[in-house]
RNA sequence: GGCCUUAUCGUCUAACGGUUAGGACAUCGGCUUUUCAAGCCGGUAAUCCGGGUUCGAUUCCCGGUAGGGUCACCA
């Protein structure tokens, strides 16, 4: 039986704490942790802590929030600990340490003599020249020994072409110029990430390194690495990049990519953006658009990776999480939008958790995400299910009511009044908008459906733009109704 | 510039030598209980270009073009 394939798959996901991540991160790490769960395999959470100075302050509780709001947990990480603790870089200095003096005793590495200055003309003098800078040109004769204060080379024992399988890139080679004595552990002590994340996938016993296609014209390096200290190497998976809009170039910090908790505060669920973020850069073939993060894990497959990258549209990640926020149960339905009911809402007169209940579908139909609730909210397309509309009594509305006759006012008032009296006679537990409907439906058809039904609208939600009437006379009941109708008629008498 | 790599509607994609090149988002039009939203129905819209291979190329090969990546004591 091939051992490759009893084996158990361990993947992980290594950010730099340098910041806030942003969807193409999460992305990566999403495939990762997808391709763990369907294998029954581990995913390990591994800090990349090795540039001090890039290091920002939180960035390691960002990711784990950011990892965990949409929905990736970790079988091992620097938070929970784990059977191949610490998962710090950091932390594992040790580690690196030895795996360096092996490399020196095999001759493989070596200090590097030069200051960071004369590396530059070196480098300088390369680019006069149009030709590729390689370090290995000045690799000196005589090195003297690693004291730890200099930075230690690896040095490059056979100089050749490449080739290597990628699991979604295929065949992959690369000319010797990709191949240099690299820098395996800086001046400063700590390792490079070339060097420590070898030992580290080697220690944790990582089966499919998944990391952006970056990484490509590095990988010679990494090969070298894995014959010098005769490792095996592990399987190599290039995943697609993510492009920002304008699909020119790949999504990033500097080009503006989001803090990825932004969209947790926008009011995108979790699952929606799962979803999402599946399908740039992987689909299971078919015209399934919708799936929920069981089904992603157990439709993920490496084979149906892209490897052309994709763009990041937030037009279909509202449509998505439209879909979503319709699958949810009724109960979390309410929750997500009573997180954005300001408290002066909660605060009006007619409000209570059974209303908001009643209101809960037609708000949801109307809104793709958070931005467009709080913009609901704004708009007073809310309010008016809770408390009178104020702004009647300016006569505004009315005014552009297409009834062309000079005593409009009075017409308007005729008809809502009528409908006053036909809905009285609608009993209170049968007040719902087919009711509603069934009994003004005729009397509509006789003087003008529009002309009864616009003015009934306006005066039950005060607004231009709402629901139709009869849904609007179900969610407020047959009082509040008949109340606010009458209260229209009174103003239109003044 | 060297090296690596990619290429289907505006966007995300399906197709694994034979399809009227399919779906979704967006867009446009229509319907619906005068509005708005949703929903339903319908429309516009793509194989980068040029050579091969083949009875037959979106699909395989070569070249061009255009894009992306990478050439750090960053990851």
């Amino acid at each position: 039986m091939d051992t490759n394939l009893t084996k158990k798959v361990v993947t992980r996901f290594a950010p730099s704490p340098t910041g806030f991540v942003h969807v193409g991160n999460i992305r990566t790490a999403l495939y990762a942790w997808a391709f763990a769960k369907k294998n029954n395999g581990t995913f390990i959470l591994r800090i990349e802590d090795t540039d001090k100075a890039r290091e920002v302050e939180g960035s390691i509780e960002h990711v784990i929030a950011s990892l965990k709001w949409v929905g990736i947990e970790w079988n091992e990480g620097p938070d929970i600990g784990g059977p191949n603790a610490p998962y710090k870089q950091s932390e594992r200095l040790d580690s690196y340490l030895k795996y360096a003096k092996i490399l020196i005793d095999k001759g493989l590495a070596y200090s590097d003599p030069y200051t960071e200055e004369e590396v530059e003309v070196f480098r300088n003098k390369a680019d006069e020249e149009k030709r590729p800078f390689l370090y290995r040109d000045h690799r000196p004769e005589n090195p003297p020994i690693w004291d730890g204060k200099k930075p230690l080379r690896f040095k490059v024992a056979n100089v050749k072409s490449y080739e290597w399988d990628d699991m979604v890139r295929g065949h992959l080679k690369a000319g010797p110029e990709a191949l240099d004595d690299f820098i395996l552990i800086k001046g400063d002590g700590y390792p490079t990430y070339n060097f420590a994340h070898i030992i580290d996938d080697l220690e944790m016993g990582v089966t499919h390194i998944m990391r952006g296609d970056e990484f490509i014209s590095s990988t010679p390096k990494f090969l070298s690495l894995y014959d010098a200290l005769e490792i095996k190497r592990p399987e190599l998976v290039m995943l697609p990049p993510i492009m920002g809009s304008g699909g020119k170039k790949k999504l990033g910090k500097r080009d503006g990519a989001k803090d990825f908790l932004e969209y947790k505060n926008e009011g995108y669920l979790p699952e929606a953006m799962m979803n999402f973020l599946a399908f740039i850069g992987w689909n299971p073939g078919g015209d399934k658009e919708i799936i929920t993060p069981a089904e992603f894990i157990n439709l993920f497959d490496i084979k149906q990776i892209h490897i052309s990258g994709g763009q990041f549209n937030e037009e279909k990640l509202d449509w998505i999480n439209h879909e979503h926020l319709k699958l949810l149960p009724i109960d979390k339905q309410v929750e997500y939008i009573s997180n954005y009911l300001p408290e002066n809402i909660k605060k009006l007169p007619n409000y209570s958790s059974d209303k908001l209940k009643s209101i809960t579908p037609i708000v949801l139909e109307r809104i793709q995400n958070g931005k467009d609730l709080v913009e609901m909210v704004n708009n007073g397309d809310i309010t008016y299910y809770f408390s009178q509309p104020t702004y009647l009594k300016d006569l505004l509305f009315f005014k552009s009511s297409k009834i062309p006759q000079d005593n409009k006012y009075e017409i308007l008032s005729s008809y809502l009044t009528h409908t006053v009296s036909l809905l009285k006679e609608v009993s209170d537990s049968d007040f719902n908008k087919d009711n509603v409907k069934d009994k003004i439906w005729a009397y509509t058809d006789e003087v003008g459906r529009g002309d009864v039904l616009w003015p009934m609208r306006f005066a039950l939600s005060g607004l231009d733009k709402s629901p139709d009437p009869f849904i609007l006379a179900e969610i407020l009941g047959k009082e509040e109704t008949l109340n606010r109708l009458n209260n229209a008629i009174k103003i239109l008498k003044i």
